[in-house]
DNA sequence: CTGTTAGCGCGTTCAT
DNA sequence: ATGAACGCGCTAACAG
């Protein structure tokens, strides 16, 4: 590739001039912009943006780590993220932590060793100090996508999951259901946590009625424990916190022989894709994940240019509003015919 | 940040020792050696990943530009493609052309501004010839990954499409299939390009039998052409090509009232998560879209390594295997009660 | 309006 | 076994 240096040289003009013309940072005459242009296109250069990062110190370019790139609704906030990212002329660094706190401290430290102007995290449950530190420092600045909780001493973007599950249930109570069960999950996690919150702001309480509710960990366990509750057959409907225990519950039903919405009511947060182009069609609390991801970013950049000006500003949360998607698993349930 | 110099002076050695120490490049007295050690974890010093690329004309990082980050199987290979970058101490660059050839042109340039040691692209219908030319210069060296055609100038990942197109359509025709609805869709792209090649290899002529092959590359058009040819329930089986173009069948075959696999039998490529847990299961054939990207990454390393060395060898093309995963959507269709 | 020059932070000769 | 010094390619401050 040819340098700066080629093109000043054939253009008979300074280095600087030639930095200047492509960047428009200074008035050129029109003639010697001329001969400059000419002479890139002469000799096919282009600028090199490691050595410009590194004189500038700044990459234009940002990290994302999420926790879980196998699940869809991570892979739409990536998109998302990429989608804003090029439109901000920012390249994306993607890395992935695989809900694992090691991992992530590595993709955390990987990033900063490339200097990234700014992170977005997905975080695993439990992060090492190390990051907690890094995303407490500020610099570079940090976006919490997804998993966001109250007091984080940085800027976050999420879903309004305990407003969502609040209407959910409530729609469900409306509808004359009092024995849930719900498959909470892993509520070390803030999205999951919210979302049970949302369930007990409304709901009756563990041991009223028959409401169950399942958190934990290990999916093993939860299976075993999902198989044993759903054999007492004591519930009218199963609310599953997120796409992946919805898969879980889904499959003890299958395996308790219980059909959907005939012997029991169903709905889920995240959903599946084309959900509506079968059966059951499942009733859905919906992320906007791209949206959220575009979200992140822009909060990042307005991050990065106050940073350059003003002092820092306290940290913002913004939520985005999930959509409540209707659908037989829960609709077309009838008591009346459950009972037989 | 601490820099390698303040490094040095804490330490009392020069620069280039610490440099040593940190890449185990020469040898260093134990003692002094540790002396470095401790005044790196004094500093809090980690290496700047953009001077050591300046300096070392590497940068460590590859660069992924994908054609339609929406698409499932596509963050499949993303998600793949990370996986092993990681794995090789590399850091991922991505970008999303969105089946867009100029948005590819441009983020193919940006990646080569930043230098990237190498480039793996799942490339758009019709590339820009200077993308062409990109790939075809070699350097850095390309993986062509997905869409992968003969005489590509440069090392590809694919899947087996024409053999798998064939074992589907054998394993239809045995089960007494004759009249197919073929949805082809954008010819143009390699990967459909294949499947209807294998399809052709095994099954009757268009216009044998009522055999029909629906291309096209506008959604819209291929939306009405097969609203127009279901409703003259001619065909037995639906084969849809891809993903996207089964969406838009199974949406029509609801349209026109016909129900798989009752009135109709149904088979797609690339498929839907957790398919069997809703009705109609759907036969896919199943692409290993993570390993894909797995095996980009790897031949992307070994022309690197190679290309360090030894004299540029011939392209290679790697196809994975793809699995045909039979479900009631196509193996329950009853001929006798079609007919009815 | 344009040119000269000093680094950005590192790895790497070449000396010692 | 260690250090001094140069330069990767670029931008920005200063000078004219």
């Amino acid at each position: 590739m040819a340098t700066i240096v080629e093109v000043a040289q054939l253009a008979r003009v300074s280095t600087s001039t030639v930095s200047h013309v492509l960047n428009g940072t200074r008035k050129v005459e029109p003639k010697t912009r001329k001969r400059v242009l000419d002479a890139i296109e002469k000799t096919g250069y282009r600028q090199d943006a490691v050595a410009r990062a590194m004189r500038r110190s700044r990459t234009d370019s940002i990290g994302l780590v999420v926790s879980d790139a196998g699940e869809p609704a991570f892979a739409e906030m990536v998109h998302g993220v990429e989608h804003a990212a090029t439109e901000q002329g920012l390249t994306l660094l993607l890395a992935n932590s695989a809900e694992d706190a090691d991992r992530e401290a590595r993709a955390v430290r990987t990033l900063l060793t490339r200097r990234v102007d700014g992170l977005i995290l997905a975080r695993c449950p439990l992060s090492t100090v190390e990051v907690e530190q890094q995303v407490a420092s500020g610099s570079p600045p940090v976006v919490l996508l997804d998993r966001v909780y109250d007091g984080a001493p940085c800027d976050q973007v999420g879903a309004d999951n305990r407003e969502s599950m609040r209407r959910l249930a409530e729609h469900l109570l409306a509808a004359g259901h009092r024995d849930f069960l719900v498959v909470a999950g892993d509520t070390r996690v803030p999205t999951l946590t919210e979302r049970l919150a949302g369930f007990r702001d409304v709901a009756p309480r563990d041991g009223d009625d028959a409401t169950t509710v399942l958190e934990g960990t290990d999916p093993v366990q939860l299976r075993a424990d999902l198989a044993r509750v759903l054999a007492r057959r004591e519930h009218t409907c199963v609310i599953a916190a997120s796409s992946p225990l919805a898969v879980v519950a889904l499959e003890c039903l299958r395996e308790e022989g219980m059909q959907v919405p005939r012997d029991i009511a169903f709905a889920t947060f995240d959903g599946f894709d084309h959900s509506d182009l079968f059966q059951p069609p499942i009733t859905t609390v919906r992320q906007p994940a791209f949206d959220m991801g575009v979200a992140a970013v822009g909060m990042l950049l307005e991050r990065l240019q106050s940073s350059r000006s003003e002092r820092p500003s306290s940290p913002r949360t913004t939520r985005l509003q999930q959509r409540l998607e209707l659908r037989a698993s829960s609709e077309d349930f009838d008591f009346a015919v459950a009972r037989d």
